[in-house]
DNA sequence: CAATCGTATACAGTATACAAACAACCGACC
DNA sequence: GGTCGGTTGTTTGTATACTGTATACGATTG
């Protein structure tokens, strides 16, 4: 019996468990910048030990949406403005290079998966539904990421990205209907220059979307104010309801 | 009192040393490839609890080292080619921009810090040390990620190194005094370029550079066959000795 | 004899307990 | 009054014990 259709069972950690509900305080912004994370007080908040807290504290590390200096604790970090002109201007370089390899391999197939995402957002949009939009968005991204056919630069331009992610979205809420709008349609313009081979001008497109999404984050989001080299915060911001 | 050149002391903790030790007993083939990770025994070995040593193994995980699946374990990753040239091809992507951003940036002091670190490597050279010419090859990158002034961009692009050094020291071993000297000589030919300010011709000098570097790695070091999707490997390949 | 299931074993995942380190506070001494 | 030094509390770092899962091997049945 092939038992088609059954999906193997989901064997997710508590450490990923734990990591995913932090990621979501500090996106939605319950776990505001510069909360520290007491490894105690989140293990009791969410009914676990201190042991997976500490592993899932130390993904949000290597993802850059916290800090933590040894015996001193971590804390949610909040980019500088200048930080994240860096992510923007890393994502560009490596975006382009995403467009040149997606141009090489185009065909058929992923025309039609690129159609369905946009597809998917526009519908989003008409039910005036932000957080859809922002999924597809990241979809159309990743299925870039996966044309290029490259799973380094798929898992390092995804990281990037993920550090982005509270930004965007929070940035993408702010977007106007007409915005919106120009939003969903510049996809399809753009599948249609990666469809003609043109890469220049595919590049330039990019570098265009990734840039003036770097405005809206700026424009939109409270950043850091200056340069921070003091890594812990002093006083000790309460780290509240995380779940 | 400003207190320069004073810097904190380091409070290396136990994860990283332990990270050290298996880092080296990777790059030095006493952990060959395939090696299972047994949290056990190197806590045994190294005489300190799991704890710290669950933690080194994901450092090593999050450099590419180091595969583990839940549950199963860990083992010592071989890449294939294909993940070497993937490897590489974001490498030639990345120091092309830190070029470009390098001859922004140019002044002298940076000009006679490379100088210094090329002098380093030739006395390295005439005095026969590999390691030596190895470690200066490595701080010539690092000179240019820094002046380059893009610390996301140091910290993506090295990491990416990290990945080759074992395969980089093995290689670069092999290399013969004519080619060693080449390589030096090459380096102080590159200050020149990038003192004239020509960004193409700099670029094209790194992307020869990491790509003779990929050759060497692929016809000097033994990597694995095909593309692995088979994560573990099934027998229980001895870890010993990591000390 | 083959295929499948049960059971044992090994090891990662998790919980709890202890020790060490940092930071803040407070008192003493210049 | 300010600085130095001890003292205490909080929090991380580490050790140990326990639980759950995966794999292998042997038992059982057709």
């Amino acid at each position: 019996m092939p038992l088609t259709e059954v999906q193997p069972v989901k064997t997710r950690t508590f450490s990923e468990e734990v990591a995913e509900r932090l990621r979501e305080a500090i996106r939605n912004g319950s776990l505001g910048a510069g909360s520290r994370l007491v490894e105690q007080e989140v293990a009791e908040q969410l009914g676990v030990s201190r042991v997976p807290v500490r592993e899932a504290i130390q993904m949000l590390v290597e993802e850059g949406m916290v800090r933590k200096a040894p015996h001193r604790g971590a804390y949610v970090y909040l980019p500088t403005a200048y930080e994240i002109e860096e992510i923007s201007s890393l994502r560009v370089v490596l975006e382009c290079f995403v467009v040149e390899r997606v141009i090489q391999n185009w065909n058929r197939a992923h025309e039609e998966r690129l159609r369905s995402i946009v597809a998917a957002m526009r519908a989003g949009m008409q039910g005036g539904d932000p957080q859809r939009i922002y999924e597809q968005d990241y979809a159309f991204h990743y299925a870039l990421w996966e044309i290029a056919h490259h799973s380094l630069l798929l898992e390092v331009v995804s990281g990037l990205r993920s550090r982005l992610s509270r930004f965007l979205y929070e940035a993408n809420s702010a977007l106007s209907q007409e915005g919106a709008s120009r939003h969903v349609d510049s996809h399809d313009e753009f599948i249609d220059v990666l469809k003609s081979g043109d890469v220049a001008t595919a590049q330039q497109e990019i570098a265009i979307h990734i840039l003036s999404a770097k405005t809206r984050i700026l424009t939109h989001c409270q950043l850091a104010p200056v340069q921070s080299p003091a890594p812990p915060p002093t006083g000790p911001v309460a780290a509240e309801s995380v779940r």
